[in-house]
DNA sequence: TTAAGTGCAAATTATTTGCAGTAAG
DNA sequence: CTTACTGCAAATAATTTGCACTTAA
């Protein structure tokens, strides 16, 4: 319990965001193991309420924003409106549900090595990469 | 113009979808100069309307998912809300303009080739791989 | 103390849907 | 003819925002 909130604000620090009661309460729920995870604002409220914690979803929304924009967060854009949130900020590729709009780290490796992108075009004329998402769409066989 | 609805036609038959007035006249809007281009429902509907079109936005969003259905449009999703739709079905990277949320083919190609996504994982357990979704995100330098 | 964060509820945005009328096969 | 499509307006879903209040630094 303690352990969680300690990672979790070590992890506000590294983003250089405020530390206020909520903040730190999500912190602790989304980083607190050490294992990275996949939430929506729904989901996370959920998830907070299960604990107990008393967030409001706007805050929640504001949160995982603020998070976002901090880089201790990353945005992962799949169909069906809901946006997700993962918290491991490095480029790496996504399995995505069609069917419940679920979301999974490829964690499993090919034969010959990591998922990765080849042959990646020169940015257009006065602009930079600012990454790189690859989402494999799953179906039910 | 002629070419334009011919071409419409013959691409509404190769989904199998019903021809009316208003699927003829998006058609042609979308693949009639046989180029491929990106559209979101708004968008299209702009255009339909400066090219005196009579049809209703609730009709571009159900014909947008119903052409996607059929499989003769593809959804690309990128963030920022909207949907995209792009008359290229086949598996290409994009570029998307953070700032504008335009989006773009990467048609250029690196000195080595395509773009390609090496090392697929295998699909878990009871799934198929319905898609690969490559999004470059671009900021203005 | 003071700028930033929080929580409501109301507002926005993108998209879908119910249903009566219209048209394609 | 008969089933699918169209269009409007109303409904929904996800997310944002205005504003008074609280709190971390």
């Amino acid at each position: 319990m303690e352990a969680a909130k300690r990672r979790g604000a070590a992890w506000l620090e590294a983003g250089g965001v405020r530390a206020t009661r909520q903040r730190v309460a999500l912190a602790a729920l989304l980083v607190g193991d050490g294992e990275h995870r996949h939430v929506t604002a729904e989901s996370l409220f959920e998830t907070a309420r299960a604990h107990g914690e008393k967030v409001s979803l706007a805050t929640i929304y504001n949160t995982l924003r603020a998070f976002t924009e901090a880089g201790i967060l990353r945005e992962i854009t799949v169909d069906g409106g809901k946006s997700h949130f993962d918290t491991d900020t490095s480029n790496h590729a996504h399995f995505y549900w069609e069917d419940t709009g679920e979301l999974a780290d490829v964690r499993e490796r090919a034969a010959a090595g990591d998922v990765e992108v080849r042959n990646l075009p020169a940015p257009p004329e006065g602009a930079r990469i600012a990454g790189v998402d690859v989402v494999i769409r799953l179906r039910r066989a």
